[in-house]
DNA sequence: TTGCTAATGGAACAGGAGTCCCGTTTGTCG
DNA sequence: CGACAAACGGGACTCCTGTTCCATTAGCAA
């Protein structure tokens, strides 16, 4: 259970290697669209993939190490932050970035399944963490944008405000159970954007 | 895995089944401060409860189970909304409302554990929903009277002011899995006062 | 108090997840 | 091309979770 950096540190990295990881992490998504992470079974997974048991059990310890390692893998592939012109446009892509993950069946399952082992274990919560980091880091710079244009007053902090659009749409995800629809998004783009005009995002001076 | 409505529709509610309940449902919190949900054994939670094992089974069924009727009795003991006399205060006194469920230990890992049960289970998916179904409907009433008081625009959505103060504390404590303090609750709590000033949250003509 | 029945408890049983051992395959380097 | 080492694969084994059966206890009502 103390095996780091199957990803990099990799001491012969050459093909196998990597096609096993890709085939394994391709049927843990599967695996967690059909039946969550509570069903996710090392077993099952290996089959899927093609791949012997033992090694799944060696190289990812667990079903959370699974699902740590296929979070890290998506954070290489997500989007870069948009830049429409406007501060409105740039939220409401954002709002909208966040809903079409959390209703695509593959990416949402993917991202509950996540967090569900965050909550039990470290190393899951670690690889989630450093995601969101990234991309929240990511697109607090059209706020920044927006800064420099005039559009927002000066001081306003891009990370709270990308924050403050995306977590109600996650909130209803796995918190509240509610359906999450393009007109939550929308209503939500629209509530941040009219607290960021009136500058309550603005930091607090040191 | 059918037996409904544990709680109320009881044939026989006297003294034993009732004492039952309540030491299971304290032992499975401590177990869940403990383990997690992941971690969270029937076996385990029957030998702190001192109840037999197949008990347990019969009449929860399963983990998810357990944590849903933990829920459920949660819901019975939610606080009422605040009443301060001010919006603002109403709103910060939510917010910090929320911090201290989600900063207390022995709650926290309650609404972490069914959290993640709800990902993969129907029955606990439904215990969240109904919950907080409740809790903002209750807290909605805040914002009703901050209308009546002329502190707030007319038509302005309770329960879609509640959400936005509680959704980023949720939101760093089960996704980006930040540390939630009294300054976030704070500044959020300020956040969407200055939106709900400006009408962002004034429900859409119908 | 007495009997009925719901509810509980103990113990044996079954199924599956996780571990271990060792032989086999496959990159990589000289 | 050849050898070494890392990584993989199969199968047996163990332990624990969840189920089932039946005896026992304890509410409830007459």
């Amino acid at each position: 259970m103390e095996q780091e950096s199957r990803l990099s540190g990799s001491q012969r990295p050459g093909g196998r290697t990597a096609r096993v990881r890709a085939a394994v992490l391709e049927a843990t998504q599967d695996e967690l669209v059909e039946r969550g992470f509570h069903g996710l079974a090392m077993d099952q997974v290996a089959a899927r993939a093609g791949v012997g048991k033992t090694t799944v059990y060696r190289r990812w310890g667990g079903p959370a190490g699974l699902v740590a390692d296929l979070m890290d893998s998506l954070a290489t592939e997500s989007a870069p932050h948009a830049d429409t012109g406007t501060i409105e446009g740039d939220l409401l892509e954002n709002a909208r970035n966040v809903l079409g993950a959390i209703t695509d069946a593959r990416l949402g399952a993917t991202f509950q399944a996540v967090i569900a082992a965050a909550t039990c274990d470290e190393e899951a919560s670690r690889a989630l963490h450093g995601f969101y980091t990234r991309r929240i880091e990511e697109w607090a710079r059209v706020v920044d944008l927006a800064v420099e244009r005039g559009e927002l007053p000066a001081g306003t902090d891009g990370g709270e405000v990308i924050r403050a659009v995306s977590a109600p749409l996650y909130y209803r995800l796995v918190v509240t159970r509610e359906e999450v629809t393009g007109d939550v998004a929308a209503r939500v783009a629209g509530q941040v954007l009219a607290a960021a005009r009136a500058g309550a995002f603005v930091r607090a001076r040191t």
